[in-house]
DNA sequence: CAAATGAGTCGAAACGTTTTATCATATGAC
DNA sequence: GTCATATGATAAAACGTTTCGACTCATTTG
């Protein structure tokens, strides 16, 4: 009835339970006679190891929570999708955690993934650049034995390893495209701007302006919530109050979309009479109507990144604490031109 | 050094091991007495139970799987977002298998999910609406005692609770809509269709076609692979090839995007020359230029009422198997139109 | 030929819980 | 005052592995 187990099969093979477990285990050394006696018993039972009995009796769960803002966003979609490819090649499980935006749940999965006692956790987040309620929860893992490795989440002054994309020079360099074409009017449509979601690239946004002698004017700075329609209504509100402006540079390319068709129904075109550029580069953006400026983000390398710095980190015993940047790249399109305005 | 275990806060608490357990498990009667000095001893030594070695002795691991087609694509994320929030709410622990649509990986990940003998399984497929190499597999899981529900992926002939939206219907009256426009040359762009990626969509423009008395013309299906590329690619080639096609019928939302593309640069107008519709309503299909016609998939429906359904399966020891289908809404907006063409 | 070495196998303890049967002790009925 | 009955608390047996020290032979070494 109940599933075989290891006491099954050293029984039929007629040895040891821990010499069948050595044998499983390619561990020790074993006649080749008795090794294949026990294969041969394994394989006639379907024996699988339990898994939750053998996490118990080592010590090592090979299990790796990986705690992610949302997977409804395609941007933290694809990363985790990267990363679970290469730590499911390693044989490891993964404990997945949506925190669904919410620094409440987020504290509580902390808590349950260490009830799991998982060896390794990558963590996800809202790279904020400010200093994050949780911030003291995540410091304590490591203390707790568990390998910590944090993607496009900051942690100041820590050795814990952090990988992330270089939002700010991106975005600045964004800025800097606009202005070269002659923009000064250049809005900007965040994300979730009061939770930080994207304060770096506003950072690097309003750096270019300087560095161009443009006032930052913080009226012109809206915050389009990271999705489609966000950012459609955003603009629409944004041309009324601001009709002058002649560019607009959007946080993320899904907002982009919503920001497009606005222009387009209030009968602005772009790039003739406004420009557009935005962030992320996700697959969709090369085929919009016209096709969109933006920064391209490499994401997938983000994920790869943080599964090879975690399962490094999981061998060694030596907390090897490197942090990476990837940069970034300005992808020129069709959504970019001229300023035709003159101030 | 170590993290406290159960017989730290028995010990402290001046009670036995059964005690504590009882006590922080709420179940049996305990004296109000004891009962706080337990949890006064679990809470000063920062107690957390090890799910592991719970796990080993309930023998219930209160953890689910959840096996799904990939996460780089938002259909599956969304199903997926929506499903783990009720899960973790009911305070399950979730393993997540990415399969990266590959038939062998899932095998693999099916094996992975027995040895750590978890509770349940959501197993999230392409609904194809054929025989799959794997339903043999999935035939076997509740045999080994583990509850199991399908989402968008069908088996026949099962007692397994399935999950899935009327995409045949859908692709029906989509291709219905067109008919009603004057349109007779109707070209389908599917994904996946060697895979059986989207069958039953087929069978629904093929049905809906018969109804009109238009000949299905299968030089007229093509396959885009379900990314906005692949649908750019696959609509330049057939323009070429049949330049008298007036609509086009698209098994999702992505490809959309990309075959929208692919017409303008071809100089063709949406709707006056060629008409659209999509399938899936993704948030961006409203902000396309032109904004999306489209089969409203309820995806966080679907991924609530499997929730719903594992959760009360895992409860009740009756195999409840309940089947739901869910319907699918027409959405017109402004990439379908009127044929213009005399045939 | 005795002693040291080594390969192969095994028994038993450990991992940290849950759970059941048992044991005191106090309570109530008569 | 006795006997049955609740009530609280406990000891001990699981759960299914891993792992380590010990044990047995057979082989090599001096």
């Amino acid at each position: 009835m109940s599933r075989p187990t290891l006491a099954d099969v050293a029984r039929l093979a007629g040895v040891a339970i821990s010499t069948a477990s050595v044998v499983l285990n390619n561990k020790g050394r074993v006649s080749p006679a008795t090794r294949a006696q026990v294969q041969a018993a394994a394989q006639a039972l379907g024996y699988q190891p339990n898994a939750v009995a053998r996490r118990l009796a080592s010590r090592r769960t090979n299990i790796v929570a990986v705690v992610v803002p949302s997977l409804a966003n395609p941007f933290f979609a694809t990363i985790v999708h990267e990363l679970q490819g290469r730590l499911l090649d390693a044989g490891l499980d993964i404990i997945m955690y949506d925190t669904e935006d919410d620094v409440q749940l987020e504290a509580k999965h902390t808590e349950s993934l260490l009830r799991n006692r998982v060896d390794g956790v990558v963590f996800i987040g809202q790279h904020t650049g400010m200093e994050h309620p949780n911030d003291q929860i995540l410091r304590e893992l490591p203390e707790q034995g568990v390998k910590l490795v944090l993607v496009e989440r900051e942690l100041s002054e820590s050795p814990i390893p952090q990988i992330y994309a270089d939002k700010e020079e991106g975005a600045r360099s964004a800025v800097r495209h606009l202005v070269s074409l002659g923009h000064r009017r250049i809005a900007m449509v965040g994300g979730f701007l009061s939770m930080g979601g994207s304060f770096l690239r506003r950072r690097g946004y309003e750096t270019a302006l300087q560095e161009a002698k443009i006032p930052v004017d913080s009226d012109l700075i809206v915050d389009g919530g990271f999705t489609p329609l966000g950012g459609y209504q955003v603009t629409r509100e944004l041309l009324l109050r601001r009709p002058g402006i002649t560019a607009l540079f959007v946080a993320n390319d899904l907002m982009s979309i919503g920001v497009l068709k606005a222009l387009q129904e209030s009968g602005k075109r772009v790039p003739e009479d406004v420009s557009v550029i935005g962030f992320d580069n996700i697959p969709e953006s090369r085929f919009l109507n016209p096709s969109l400026s933006t920064v391209d983000v490499p994401t997938r390398r983000l994920g790869q990144a943080a599964a090879e710095v975690l399962l490094s980190s999981l061998e060694d015993k030596t907390t090897n604490s490197r942090t990476i940047v990837f940069p970034v790249e300005l992808i020129i399109r069709d959504s970019t031109g001229p300023c035709n305005v003159n101030i």
